[in-house]
DNA sequence: GGTTCTTTAAACCATCAGGTTGAAAGGGTG
DNA sequence: CACCCTTTCAACCTGATGGTTTAAAGAACC
């Protein structure tokens, strides 16, 4: 549907089955036959999850002879990291800020209230992106 | 819901709102209120959303007086985070492996045999973790 | 050209997910 | 206590998802 490409590719990997195809994938390039083996599922479900991942743009299927390989595409992985990572360093770097705060606040001891140190921590933050 | 904590992630990141929501939090806490203003959906739908992203261990809601915030947690992006770079970086191993394979080829120029470098590519795997 | 393997398609079923409405508890504060 | 705001619960609707079965195209190969 009109999902974006980060929807479609977190739902992607939502599913174990899938994830599991992706890991294995991860090691080496393999047909549909070899990836269908482990699973207890038609192999027209295994079609079904390929389509998946091929629609969130992680796997790819180069065309050529017959059994055509499924192959990993790394460009996918990169943006979901992308974007898992840039927040979790936001939350991690406001921790440290904290810590330090705190370290602060215990290092002085007495006097508790040296200006309008925080507060308003709630709110401020204007809005944010989700690029 | 048998469900596993990494298949709860990605399912909560699917979802645009969820993201969008985890974006904002990752600037800092919010009350739900506070969080539900930008969307057109009722608080309740908020609060169901909210649910799925604690249920994923995304996101907490320390208990104290009433105007409960909602904090995000650092320890669930992580998870994620580990798993894609752990297959992200085999993919990307793998391509520069056969980039090196094809520039040497290429850098020898006629003899396209000495030794049974590789092949066997698409099997041997043994199977992967999913750990 | 026929046989066999791979791949796609279609109809169907059960369950889940996002949303709504409506109602009820919880919890502060006048 | 009464009032108001926050939070949760339940029923319900709609559409997507993971599977199945059955059937039919497409490619390879003898």
């Amino acid at each position: 549907m009109t999902t974006d490409a980060l929807s479609r590719a977190f739902a992607a990997l939502a599913d174990p089955t899938r994830r599991d195809m992706v890991a294995r994938l991860s090691e080496g390039d393999a047909t549909v036959g070899q990836l269908a083996e482990p699973y207890r599922m038609t192999l027209q479900a295994v079609y079904k999850h390929l389509r998946v991942l091929e629609d969130a743009g992680l796997v790819s299927r180069p065309s050529g002879p017959q059994p055509r390989p499924v192959r990993l595409e790394a460009g996918t992985l990169d943006l979901m990291d992308t974007w898992i990572e840039r927040h979790r360093r936001r939350v991690e770097q406001r921790y440290r800020r904290l810590d330090a705060v705190l370290a602060e606040m215990k290092g002085e001891k007495h006097g508790p209230d040296h200006g309008d140190s925080d507060r308003s921590r709630s709110e401020a933050a204007g809005h944010p992106d989700e690029s």
